[in-house]
DNA sequence: CAATGTAGTGTTGTTTTTACACTAAATACT
DNA sequence: AGTATTTAGTGTAAAAACAACACTACATTG
C-alpha cells in the first residue's frame, strides 16, 4: 500500500452552478473572490470537499451556506481535472447544478450579501479558474433537461402565469416559441393546477395563475418506472412510450 | 495556504467501462482483480490518476493499456464519492465510457488475457467496490446516447449488415424494433455508404453490406453546430431542428 | 428439388408538429 | 366617457413523423 501514498496527496472541491431566473432573465449567482488566487474575480461558489464527506452533499452544503435553502433540485454534472487547473496543487473539481427560485432567496448576513450577485447569465464572461468551461457545461445541461422533464418549474415562484412559464423556457432554450404551441403543449402534459386566479395590479388584461402539480408528477414518475408485470409487451411499450412523450418536448 | 492541507490527502482513480459487442451480445471488459482489496472479484478496469496528469488522459490511458486501443470513442459520465468507497481511504473515482469495435480488439500479453475478459452486460452482477452502480450509470448514459447520436457504428465492425446494427440497437436499448421501420429510419439518415456487396459463407440469403459514412457525419455536425449568421431566424430554427430530427431517434 | 432461414420491401391510419391572426380584458390617458 | 395601449387567450389546417403490419426473394443444405 505504501506504493500508493504518493497518489494520496490531492484534493477535490464542488462548484455550484446556482441558477435563478428574474425578470425574464435566466441568472447565476456568483462569489466575489475574497482571497487568492483570483482575488477581485467573479467565482462560481464552491468548496473543497471535506475527508469524510459525500460529494453530494458537500454540494448541498455549499448551496445552503450561501443560500440558506435545501431541499432545491441539484444534479452532478461534470468533474473538470486538468493538470494544472488550480494554482495550488491537484484539485479537481465536482461540478454541480442546482435550481433555485430566486423569490425564496433571501440574501443572507450582509458579510456575504456583499460578495454574492445575481448575474444575468448572457453578460457573464470572465471567471476565476475554469469555471466558465463549468458553466458552459452546466447550462448545457439545463438546456436539456428542460426539455426531457419538468424542471422549469423549479426555477418559478409557486404561482406563475404561462407566459412567465414560456419566458423562462424561452430564456433557457435561447430561442423563441410559439405562444398557441407552447400552451397546448404545456397544458396537455396535466402537470398545472388551474388557480382559478388572475393577476392583480397589471396595467392590461390580467393573466390566470397556475401551481405546479408536484403530486401528480410524482405519481407520473413512479408510474413510468413502475413496470408491472401484468401488462402485455406491446401495451407497457405503448404506455411507456406514451409517458415519455407526454414530458420530453415540453416546448415547441 | 496551510490551513488546506488536510484537505490535500485524497486520490482519485478513473474507472472505465468500455463496452463491445459480439455475436449479438452487449458486453463489457472485466478485469480479475489480483490484489486486495476486492482480491479475486470482477471490476471494472481502472487506476489512479497520476499528478500530473488529466483525467481525458487518464482514462484512454487506462483503455489502452488494456486493449491497445487508441481513437475509440471515450465520454466522462459520472463521478463516484461515497466516504467509504475504497478501503484504502479517499478515492473518489471519474466514471468513462468507452465503446471499441470487438473485432479490433486483439487480447493482449498472455499475462493480461488471463485476468480481462469480456462479459455480456445481462449477465453481470457482481463487481468489486461500486463498480455495480457505475455499470449502470454508464449504460443508462449508452441507452441515451444511441439515441441521440448515431455511436452504434462505434461498436461494429467496418462492414456490417442492417441486420447486425439492429440487432446492436436492440441489445442497447433492451427492446425489439420493427426491421421496416428501422430500416427506413436509419437509410433516412444518410449515413450510410451501401458497399453493394454481400455476405459470404452464409446459409440463407446473403445481406447486403454497409460502411458508416463519418465524413458525412462530421461535416453535418459541423453544419449543425456552425449557426450562420445568413439565415432568418426561422430557416435557421427550421433547419436545426430538421438536424435535430434526423439524428435523434435512431430508431422505432 | 424441397426445406430452411434470413433479407428485403410499401402502404395506411394515427399522432405529433408546425404555422399562423384575431378577439378579450384590463389599465392609462385625455 | 371614450380611446389608446398592452398583454391574454384561443382554433384550424397542412405537413411530417410514427406505428402497425405480411409477403416475396435469394442463398445454402440435405
Amino acid at each position: 500500500m505504501t506504493e500508493f501514498n504518493d497518489f494520496f496527496k490531492s484534493a477535490f472541491t464542488v462548484d455550484n452552478v446556482i441558477f435563478g431566473f428574474d425578470e425574464g432573465d435566466l441568472k447565476i449567482l456568483l462569489i466575489k473572490r475574497g482571497e487568492a488566487p483570483y482575488k477581485g474575480k467573479w467565482a462560481l461558489p464552491g468548496y473543497f470537499v471535506y475527508p469524510n464527506e459525500d460529494l453530494d452533499t458537500a454540494a448541498k452544503r455549499v448551496l445552503e451556506e450561501l443560500t440558506g435553502l435545501r431541499n432545491v433540485y441539484l444534479e452532478q454534472v461534470q468533474t473538470f481535472g486538468a493538470a494544472n487547473r488550480h494554482p495550488f496543487g491537484r484539485v479537481i473539481t465536482i461540478a454541480y447544478f442546482s435550481l433555485v427560485k430566486i423569490s425564496d432567496y433571501n440574501l443572507q448576513p450582509a458579510s456575504i450579501a456583499q460578495k454574492a450577485q445575481w448575474h444575468s447569465i448572457v453578460k457573464v464572461n470572465d471567471l476565476a479558474f475554469d469555471h466558465i468551461e463549468i458553466l458552459n457545461a452546466c447550462f448545457q445541461r439545463l438546456k436539456w433537461l428542460v426539455r426531457t422533464r419538468p424542471v422549469g418549474f423549479e426555477l418559478l415562484p409557486p404561482q406563475f402565469t404561462l407566459t412567465a412559464l414560456q419566458h423562462l423556457y424561452e430564456a433557457i432554450l435561447e430561442t423563441d416559441l410559439d405562444k398557441r404551441n407552447f400552451r397546448k403543449k404545456i397544458l396537455s402534459m396535466n402537470l398545472l393546477i388551474d388557480l382559478e386566479q388572475t393577476q392583480e395590479g397589471v396595467a392590461h388584461r390580467p393573466a390566470r395563475l397556475y401551481q405546479f402539480d408536484r403530486d401528480k408528477y410524482d405519481q407520473f414518475r413512479a408510474e413510468g418506472l413502475n413496470f408491472e408485470l401484468k401488462e402485455s409487451k406491446k401495451k407497457e411499450a405503448k404506455r411507456a412510450a406514451a409517458h415519455r412523450k407526454a414530458l420530453l418536448h415540453a416546448a415547441h
